[in-house]
DNA sequence: TCTGTTTCTTGTCATAGGACAGGAAATCAT
DNA sequence: ATGATTTCCTGTCCTATGACAAGAAACAGA
């Protein structure tokens, strides 16, 4: 049934009982979003927790002089999701949006809820999760001060070249906290060799 | 008994049950550290969960450099540990050092899991801390994009004015990713008119 | 296909901050 | 106290990156 069902490789077999992971995997739900559209709008509470299947997205803050700040791309067995909004129930900072057509899993905040509270080996995938992302947020401030701006981007090139084959410029250079002048001129020297 | 415990301000009575509060505060033992002490160190695993009562102290990475980077400061009320190592059980990447006389509370990492999976209200409280140092350091790094130096350091000023007081300017740069050089005439500047 | 719009490249020039070095000031050990 | 060490300040010069502007290229809509 559940053979090669995405969430049964997020939620494997060994730590979650056949019983469990049914009940997760059901408590699921699919959605499509399409080029453009948003997962999550700034100013609202993020409603659902989303598994990436497939496709690209990003999240966006705007700064106080309006700029247009890429804070973070998503990929396939990405979650995505505002972890702020969500678990604090309150406004986003940022959005997020669909870079490509996505395919996601969603999870509403009081079924994550019922989920976290009754399933011991739920929550501690979840505060993995959680954890997860906050070390690789962590990683990247740690770079912002200590790499120069085309080490920033040859790292990402390394992590997520599907990212910078199809995003804009503009958002890969925000996210590096650069201009978009700055990461042409980059990518020319990277071209030319290293 | 428990009146003015420190801890009973961090597990509040209407949100857990004098019951519950009475285990969560006696499962804490209270622990000193001297100033220069090592609270946690880089590649050891971190055993315990630290509540900062009162003190200062900064956790800080050695980068491919050898350069020593500032990457948190902690007073008091704030939890002094590295996440990652902790929840993931793996050696951690940056030392933790009592800037001054530390008093802290602390849970090692059975103790933490055992009030975690019974109490609903613990883990609540937990994920809700976790989610809190996650959009520090989502602020901070954003920061790093957006503003110039002075106006982090500016931040930090209002933020946290005991650690600028008290904490060598060099420790402070690096956490602002700039050079003591760089802070030293910021500050100079600030001192003129703003 | 033509046309308008966005994205990307490149040039010139300006500037924040880094590298290095020397000296002053504070801190510490004996 | 005295010398040793560390921390902090300041000067000069340099480099990475930003700001702005103008083309080129890619793309989207009729």
């Amino acid at each position: 049934m559940t053979e090669a069902h995405f969430l049964s490789r997020v939620f494997p077999t060994p730590s979650f009982s056949a019983a469990e992971q049914a009940e997760i995997i059901t408590a699921f739900r699919q959605v499509r979003f399409a080029k453009g559209d948003h997962l999550q709008e700034e100013g609202k509470t993020a409603r659902y927790y989303h598994f990436m299947e497939s496709g690209l997205a990003r999240s966006y803050a705007t700064d106080t002089e309006g700029r247009d700040i890429s804070t973070g791309f998503y990929t396939s067995g990405d979650i995505v999701i505002d972890w702020t909004s969500f678990f604090l129930r309150s406004p986003a900072r940022e959005h997020i949006q669909a870079l490509s057509t996505c395919t996601c899993w969603q999870l509403d905040f009081e079924t994550f809820q019922r989920l976290f509270h009754t399933i011991e080996a739920f929550r501690e995938a979840g505060r993995t999760r959680l954890v997860q992302s906050y070390v690789e947020l962590k990683n990247q401030s740690i770079s912002m001060i200590t790499d120069p701006a085309r080490e920033r981007y040859k790292r990402l090139l390394r992590e997520k070249p599907e990212i910078c084959r199809n995003v804009s410029l503009k958002q890969i250079a925000s996210y590096l906290g650069i201009t978009d002048t700055s990461l042409s001129r980059i990518r020319r020297e990277i071209a030319r060799g290293s």
